[in-house]
DNA sequence: CATGAATGAGAATTCATTCAT
DNA sequence: TATGAATGAATTCTCATTCAT
């Protein structure tokens, strides 16, 4: 999410014009509001950081609010590919499902932890009342897709006998905040005090512990 | 949380100076707080809304920074009190054990779910990068708290048999997560859109079931 | 018109506060507008002859257009007076109104001459596009108003016989195009060179010689 | 006036480059100036209303003043063309004169009542202090001008003994302000409310009247 | 203690102008 | 020649802060 785009040009040569600078804008308007917010940000701080002039920003963005508008949707669009990719092997027994959810989880928790996402999460939160369709944007893309994409996942599981619930979109809903819950809570508020790869495997075991206890199928018969 | 303390005077006599123009000013300045943020509140629109000069605001606090501060230092001490005070009556049977867990489970939500809080929850959140103590303050008076809480209830009824689980402050975790999570992070993208009624009582159900499920002691032998 | 109230404070006392800036803002801002028309004026340069910060002005003009509006409002009105408080002797012969028309005329040229009011002239002309109420006020209160009390004037003459026409209205317009109208267009065009004494002399007497032949009283029966 | 000399390219003809360009930019420039004024019509705004890259203006002329001074002398010039064309068929009697003198009156009241051409005189009137010689050279060329050409035709008159008047110049501005005048100044300050047709009829009896009182010749004997 | 009035610094936005292509 | 893209320098207006009263 940092500079998603700047991989694709020389890292130093001095960005060529036309559909180039927009991108440089872009991308340094992203940093300076994730650690500004939109209020905070100036435009001059965005173009400096962008080496770039004022005037350029506004060929490029109608002002301040489209600016942050456009960058925010782009970077939404962008965020949800991470968890959605993640296509899992077929399940041939109990101990590949299991197998699954656990890299699941990994793959979720660390998404989830990743400072931009988090910076990213914080700013869409401090501004929802400022921009709701963003806010909405971002919910729907992010936590309830990923939830959807889930749901239908343990449906299939329950289709194969592995699991077994009535409502899979109640279950994604446990599954996630049992397991990456309470960490990303604490994210949120302590910016600097991240979870340590002990304290995520914990969260996952004991999450994925209550989850199989909760949807596991019973072959206690 | 709307103007929590100005119930303790007379809420339209012309404030007299003193402690009274302070507290109109931290009301005044929690609500344009929470509907603009920090960077997006000026000192202006405060002492209009605080129906006060500016010079005012500034011999009561340095600047705007510690108002902010000690506005929400102490907005934030309020706020706990709501959940913390819940004290249930002590459980004879099974069924009071579930009843308590209801009722706790819907004073939570209820409290949760205020307008006012949720909007302090994003501010919070939005300006934890700029203010990390305030937010490392709200989550320590806040979530970890109520957690915390329930983690000694939960030891209580564990300890009088009608649980059954090896790490009560990750029961409490689950507790929380199951039945709040999913509502409360969509009312933090979803500001206007709050959830109804049957929407809350759906989610403490199943999160009740879940957690019962989870930690209920098994007579099943 | 230069200053109007200026008078009324000690020349170089450091302009005390209240209303006091106002007045100094608001012939500040005159004279920028009179030497560079609406558009060309800067808040900035209006600061400056002001000598005064820019939010100074803002604390008592809510913009630029609104301090145009009433500055030039306010002008408006008070140049009218200039000529409506001429008010001549009673006329005891046909000497005494010629006398009369005469002094009319030198006052009538005399104030329309004069470099301030040329300028207001230009200005409003000039910004009779962007700020047509203004320009209408200007018109209502200056030349047509003129007008119309030379009119009642004229109406005078003619009851008591010393002058004869059908519509005083008519005559009042024509004994101001007859004597100040080329002058004036002249001056409209041509800023820095005034009508000498002489030139003024001259229209003035042809002016009324035409007058006269047009509106005398046909004593000749 | 509006596009003065489109009619010479075909209308709809993506303008060829060089001199059509400089044209369509003239045009442009023209209709932006009059609407804004000179500080107020922006480079960028007259690139679009030519449908032409600012460089492209850069590059016929030096700079917006330029821009300015050219298109308005240009205009100048055309501007004059309207009234000077008029030329009377030889007068056989007075009633002849009369007819000439009525139509004179109305070609003239027309021409100077043009909205465009108000709009150029108050656009010249309000930038006089910045463009002195511009407005010279439209008082001359225009006003001025107009009168002199009338003096000369007055001065035939006079010769032929159809009309009798000392100095020509001064009958050839009473006839030009007893006529259109007050409408004219009335067009200055009342863009929006141009004079009805009735109006300029009565406007033009009673001037014409006027004017034969004053230099009709007195075959009274 | 409270205020009306003021301010220097900085906000977003637009200007006239000029490159490299 | 004409342009898309860029810019330094204003532009209007607002901010947090501080006097004199």
């Amino acid at each position: 999410m940092e500079e998603p785009s700047s991989a694709a040009r020389a890292a130093d040569m001095p960005a060529r014009s036309g559909r180039g600078k927009r991108q440089v804008v872009a991308d340094a308007a992203l940093r300076v509001f994730l650690r500004r917010g939109f209020a905070g940000a100036s435009v001059d701080e965005i173009a400096a950081e962008a080496h770039v002039s004022k005037p350029t920003i506004y060929a490029h963005f109608s002002g301040k609010e489209d600016l942050f508008r456009r960058i925010i949707a782009a970077i939404v669009e962008d965020a949800q590919s991470g968890l959605t990719a993640f296509t899992p092997p077929p399940a041939r027994d109990a101990a590949d499902v299991i197998r699954e959810l656990h890299e699941y989880a990994e793959v979720w928790m660390r998404s989830i932890l990743q400072p931009d996402l988090l910076a990213l999460r914080r700013l869409i939160i401090g501004e929802a009342t400022r921009f709701p369709e963003l806010a909405l944007t971002y919910y729907a893309g992010g936590p309830l897709h990923v939830e959807q994409r889930l749901a239908e996942r343990l449906g299939e599981l329950v289709e194969a006998g592995y699991l077994a619930m009535t409502n899979p979109v109640v279950a994604a809903q446990h599954f996630g905040y049992l397991i990456v819950g309470p960490l990303q809570t604490r994210a949120m508020f302590a910016p600097g005090n991240l979870p340590t790869p002990s304290e995520t495997r914990e969260a996952i075991e004991s999450g994925i512990d209550a989850f199989l206890t909760l949807y596991g199928a019973r072959d206690d018969a």
